[in-house]
DNA sequence: TTGTATGCGTTATCAG
DNA sequence: CTGATAACGCATACAA
């Protein structure tokens, strides 16, 4: 009847019991101290106070959240965790979660749905408060997922009216990106997009078509896109380096689905020779910090980052009845890379 | 005697038991299926397993976790998630973490104490296999109350000798991004240091130091220093202007002990109208992806971010009984921030 | 090969 | 205001 049970890690770990053993308490009455403390006497109180401090107490979060039933994290899955992009969500995430002291699980799928499930298993296996999910693909299996197992869930640029999300109007922020260059007299304009299971790259391929027609165009000939298998400086390079390599008539300007592929971009460009914005225009979308620090300061569609993290949030906190849908309106920057006139390090806007 | 018992969250979850039901077996061969199935009857196992799939069952890790006593979780604390160094770092720790189906609880600690031991004692709480530190001042204070917990530890960026730890020979580094300095002419060098609280701070300004010396030079009259409270373009910016506003002859050179603080100091310059590198020339340190895509691409002193993290967990999870000590050597990369001549869009090595 | 029974550390109920 | 105690879901020793 040698039961092995308790780890080795925590071997000699105070527990409650200790500390109430040491306090000359009962158990419940550490524990009132720890989670109701206005019902705990001044006097016991502070023995227990002391009692804690002498024996180093820690709370044993997995016994907590055993009886309790729910724990104070939230699982956060973004797209890729090397671009700035997402470190500012990061960031707004963590700002409105720190208000009711949850902490953040953060996982990044890198684009793939299969990481994404993974890591949407380890939540549920957490038992996390909660889920923002920027998916990688469509986002109807991972819902049906959280949902059956009733773990609520805010997607981030997605949408979907089981559940609530915040979202950019990326069709808008095309338009305005490929606007800008259809101003500025380009009527050749390759679009670097990303994999068309992101809904961002749709609706960013729908502003760009819009955009066009609104110039009384015609988008088929003046837009050429390319599809990228993810969204990484290397390849938007390689994507813009094999349409470069195609017969017919090269662009005279690129828009980029971000800023990171635009940097790859504007690798390929200079590998070429080509100038920027004289040869070839290039334009962005997130606007991350580095953006306006580049050899030619990136034009981009500036997303309000840390905005998004914060509702995204606030909205999973918060727990409407009705789903709720926020939209933000992205703001395109006009940089160097896109305005063929001035001086190179002239800066402007922001 | 009415327990509310259970949480709200996992109202009608499926538990061990539910299964066992199911599939008409006890809750121990579902506990053996998932732990050790090949203890498991092929027939029985299959009836469990679609037990399982049926009723969505999720294992409970809280649960799991208080029997077993120990996570699979690791917790690593970095400076700054915005800075991509640490986010390369990240990439390194989670491709060795993967490999012991590990998974990684991240916080950044925006070089304050204050969040440092806050999540500290969240890493404890959550009874996490081990902790990855890159310590934002003395480590001896989280390494003392993480071993009264009997948890393992291996630093970053700073050394003990309870504990393994992972650094850089930031001394070699310094020296090597200074001398290269003296080497094109400089006599009047600015050093953008961090909060000398950390050990990389320090030891960078030892290693210019020591490339003054080793040119038979003072290093009182070459080294002009400045410590930043915090390492973020914005103070590195401020802190440059601050140098530049002082009487006295200016400086024709800028060390800074990071790319983020480079990028400051670049704003500041331009915003002043000194050329780069023509009036002053500028080395940063980490080798970030962007630092080769700057307006001047900027030299910089690389580390093998990768191999960081990754070694990092390796010596955690290995645990050997002596604490070990590893130690890269980093690499100055000159472009045209600190190259005088040649046209500044042109690119060398990396 | 499978089933029974127990305890991990915590919290909440209820009685004192 | 405090104490005794039963669960939370799971993994294991041991019996069958």
């Amino acid at each position: 009847m040698m039961l092995t049970g308790g780890g080795d890690l925590a071997e000699n770990r105070a527990r409650i019991r200790d500390v109430a053993a040491r306090a000359g308490v009962s158990t419940a009455t550490v524990s009132n101290t720890l989670n109701h403390p206005e019902q705990v006497a001044g006097a016991t109180r502070a023995r227990v106070e002391q009692a804690m401090a002498e024996l180093n107490f820690v709370k044993n979060a997995s016994a907590r959240q055993l009886r309790v039933g729910r724990s104070l994290m939230v699982g956060a899955i973004v797209l890729d965790i090397s671009n700035p992009f997402y470190t500012a969500l990061i960031r707004g995430i963590e700002d409105r979660l720190a208000a009711d002291d949850c902490t953040l699980l953060i996982c990044s799928s890198d684009e793939d749905p299969e990481r994404e499930a993974r890591f949407m298993r380890l939540f549920a296996e957490q038992g996390v408060r909660g889920v923002l999910l920027t998916p990688s693909g469509d986002p109807a299996e991972p819902l049906s997922y959280l949902s059956r197992l009733g773990i609520p869930v805010v997607l981030l640029d997605a949408e979907s009216d089981q559940v609530s999300s915040v979202s950019v109007d990326h069709v808008a922020g095309a338009r305005q990106a490929v606007s800008h260059l259809l101003d500025q007299g380009h009527r050749r304009i390759a679009f670097m997009n990303g994999p068309p299971d992101l809904r961002q790259c749709r609706d960013r391929a729908q502003g760009a078509w819009e955009a066009v027609l609104a110039h009384g165009l015609d988008p088929a000939a003046v837009l050429v896109s390319q599809s990228l298998a993810s969204m990484s400086a290397a390849t938007g390079q390689a994507g813009l380096a094999n349409l470069l390599d195609q017969p017919g008539p090269k662009p005279t300007a690129v828009f980029c689905v971000n800023d990171v592929v635009a940097m790859g971009v504007i690798r390929e460009l200079r590998s070429r020779h080509l100038a920027l914005p004289q040869d070839v225009a290039v334009v962005g979308y997130d606007d991350i910090p580095f953006a306006e620090e580049l050899i030619t300061p990136l034009s981009s569609v500036r997303q309000p980052m840390h905005d998004l993290g914060w509702s995204a949030v606030d909205l999973l906190l918060t727990e409407p009845d009705q789903p709720r849908h926020i939209t933000f309106t992205p703001q395109l920057v006009v940089r160097a890379s896109s305005r063929p006139f001035g001086p190179a390090g002239d800066r402007t806007q922001v």
